[in-house]
DNA sequence: GTGAAAGCGCTAACAG
DNA sequence: CTGTTAGCGCTTTCAC
C-alpha cells in the first residue's frame, strides 16, 4: 500500500505575504508581535495565516532569531519527582510561545555532554538542566552558548541560574523526626560520591552532610552509620543487607531516596522483618509510589512543581535579559510522615 | 555578576572547509558519509572538524536535508511503562546519528495536535507517537507530513506503521490465570471509552474486550462485571469502592492498568480487606512498582523495551524508504505471576 | 573526485 | 508604517 501523493510543500511566509497582499517583513513582524505593523495589517496577515494553515518553520527561524523552544534534560524518566518538575515547567510555559523538548542525559558525563550539545545544535533558546552530573566547567561552557538554568545542584555558579531544594534541611527533618520518635541508631544509605566538587554540589552529598550534622546536633554523633552504595533499588537492597548484619542493628534507616527505600524493603522482607515494627524507614523525594497504600513511606517532599515553574521563570527572564546577575533560588522541603516510621517503644 | 565575553561565534562548515583547505561541499559530503569523497579528503576533513570542535547546526541542516532528530510524544511521564519504551528507542538509536527529543502530548486531542505540529515545525525527521488519542484522520495528516510510527494503537492504518502489544491476549491471560485459580466472580475496571473508533483501536478498550471474551470462553459470562472509570489511581479507587459494595462481592479484580491496581489497593486497605486473602488482584503493564516487595502485583508484561526498539527500527526504515507498504507489528504480552493472586480456596 | 553557486524559510538592516 | 534585500549554515544540483 504505497503512500499517496508527494508530501505537500509546506506553506511559507512568502505564500502568506502574497495571499495577504503584503511583504514578508510584515508577516514576520506580525508573527513575532514586533513593533511596526498597523492593526489593519495584523488582521489581514492573521487571517491569511489562518486560511492557509501556515506554521512557521523553527529551523528557518533558528538560523536568524529564536526557535521558541526550550530544552529540558533529565537523568531518568522513572523518577516521578522529575515529572513534577516537568509539570511546573509546562505550567510556566503555558500562555507563552515557547514549547519544551526533553531529552534524557544518561548517567555518565560523556553521554550527558553529548545530550547537552545536541540541544545546542538544535538551536534551543534556553536550557533547563535537571540534576546534571557534569563538571562546573562543563556547565559553564553550556551556559556560555545558551541561557541555562541548572536544577538540583548546590554551590556557587557563575554563568547560570540555579534552583535547588534545600537538601541539607531535608535530611535534618528526617533525622529530627526519627530522633523525636526516640530512635538513636539511625543509619543512612547514601549514593557513593568521591569527586570533591560533587561532594559540595550534588544533592545526594548534601543530604548525607545534613544527616551527619543533624545526628551531631541531637547528640547522636556516636551512632552515625553510613552505607555508601547508589541511589537505586539495588543500592538500597545492598546497603540494607549490610546494615542488618550489624550488631546491634539500627532501629531506623534513612534512605537517601525513595527508590533506595524500595530496595531496603526488599531486604527487610527477605529477612522477615516488619516495618515499622522491627525497624523504621524513611526515604526522600516523595515519589508517587511512596504514597501507595502498601508502601506508605515517610519521606521528604521537594515541591517539584514549584521547582520547575521557578526554573522556567528564571530562564525566560534570562533569555530576555542575558546579562542580569545570576540568581540562586533555594526552596524548602517538607517532611511527609506516613506509616513506615514509628516510636522506638513500638520497636521490639 | 555579568556574563563575560560575547557568546563566541559558532564554528561553521566554512571554517572547517578553510582549515582543511577544501570546499564546503566536501565537508558536507564527509559529514553525511555521502558518495564522492576520497579517503584522503575524509581524513583531512575529519581532523579539521576535530581540531576546530565543529558541530553541525541542526537548524541549517533542517532547511535542506535532515536534522537527524526523531521526535517522540507520549501522554504521561508518570507511567513507568513508557520509560521502558523510551529505553528501547534509545537502544535502537545507539550507534546511529539520530537523537531523540520528547514531548508530552497532554490528554485532550487539541493539545495533542499542538504538540504533534510543534514536532513537525521543528523539522523532525520522523515521529514516534506513543498511545496517541487523536482521530485516525489526524494521525494520517501527521504521517503525510513526516514519517510516523504509532505505538499502542490497534486497527488498520493507512499512512503510518504501528507497533502494539496484543492487549486482547494479555487480558485473556489474566482471566485464564484467575479462572485456573478457581475464581468465578472476576470483575474488571476499565477506562471509560465511548468514541466508536477508539473502542476499536485503543488498548484499554481492547483489554476490556479480551476480558469479556475470555470470561465467555470460560463459561463465566454471567459473572462479567465491569466498572468504567479511568486508568488512574483515583479511577481504581472509585471502581473498587463500587465493586466492594456488590453483594456478593467479586473474589478477584482485574485492573486494566497497574496504576489502577494501586487505587484498588487503597480501597481495599480502607475496607480492611487483605490481598490475596480476601480478594485477588491483577494489573496490567508490569510497571516498576508492581515488583516492589510490599506490592508484588500479578500483572501483564508488555515488553516495553522491545516495543520501543521495534518502533524505532520501523521508523528509520521508513525514513529511508518512504513508500514501502505500511507495517503492523503486534507483540505478545506475558503474564507475571506475583503475590496478589491466590487460589479461591485460600479466599475463605 | 571536486568545487562554485543557488537556494531552503526566515529575520534584521536599511531605505523609502 | 511598509517593503527590499542580504544573509543565517547547510545541502544540492551541476559544471569541471
Amino acid at each position: 500500500m504505497p503512500r499517496g501523493s508527494a508530501p505537500a510543500r509546506r506553506v511559507t511566509i512568502v505564500d502568506v505575504a502574497r495571499h495577504a497582499g503584503v511583504s514578508t517583513t510584515a508577516v514576520s513582524k506580525v508573527l513575532r508581535n514586533a513593533y511596526g505593523a498597523s492593526p489593519d495589517m495584523r488582521i489581514k496577515v492573521r487571517s491569511a495565516i489562518e486560511e492557509l494553515g501556515y506554521r512557521p518553520s523553527a529551523a528557518a527561524r533558528g538560523m536568524r532569531g529564536q526557535t521558541y523552544t526550550i530544552g529540558v534534560t533529565l537523568p531518568d524518566f522513572r523518577n516521578p519527582f522529575f515529572a513534577d518538575i516537568l509539570d511546573g515547567v509546562t505550567a510556566a510555559l503555558d500562555g507563552t510561545d515557547y514549547v519544551q523538548m526533553l531529552a534524557r542525559c544518561c548517567n555518565d558525563e560523556v553521554a550527558e555532554a553529548r545530550v547537552h550539545d545536541a540541544m545546542i545544535d538544535r538551536s534551543m533558546d534556553g536550557l533547563i538542566l535537571i540534576a546534571p552530573t557534569g563538571s562546573r566547567k562543563h556547565l559553564e561552557r553550556i551556559a556560555r552558548a545558551v541561557p541555562t538554568v541548572v536544577v538540583g545542584r548546590h554551590g556557587e555558579a557563575t554563568g547560570y541560574d540555579t534552583v535547588a531544594d534545600d537538601d541539607f534541611t531535608g535530611a535534618e527533618l528526617v533525622v529530627e523526626h526519627l530522633a523525636a520518635l526516640g530512635h538513636q541508631r539511625i543509619a543512612h544509605i547514601e549514593h557513593l560520591e568521591t569527586n570533591p566538587v560533587r561532594l559540595r554540589e550534588m544533592p545526594n552529598a548534601i543530604r548525607s552532610a545534613g544527616y551527619r550534622h543533624a545526628m551531631q546536633a541531637h547528640d547522636l554523633g556516636t551512632f552515625i552509620d553510613i552505607e555508601s552504595t547508589s541511589y537505586s533499588r539495588e543500592g538500597g537492597y545492598l546497603g540494607a543487607r549490610r546494615l542488618l548484619a550489624r550488631d546491634p542493628r539500627p532501629t531506623a534507616i534513612f534512605a537517601g531516596a525513595d527508590i533506595v527505600a524500595m530496595g531496603v524493603l526488599d531486604a527487610l522482607t527477605e529477612a522477615g522483618l516488619s516495618v515499622p515494627g522491627d525497624i523504621s524507614l524513611a526515604g526522600y523525594d516523595n515519589t508517587m509510589f511512596a504514597a501507595f497504600a502498601p508502601i506508605s513511606l515517610t519521606t521528604v517532599d521537594q515541591a517539584g512543581h514549584h521547582i520547575g515553574s521557578e526554573a522556567t521563570r528564571l530562564l525566560l527572564d534570562r533569555i530576555a535579559h542575558r546579562d542580569r546577575p545570576t540568581a540562586q533560588v533555594k526552596l524548602s522541603p517538607a517532611l511527609v510522615t506516613r506509616r513506615t516510621t514509628a516510636p522506638i517503644d513500638a520497636t521490639v
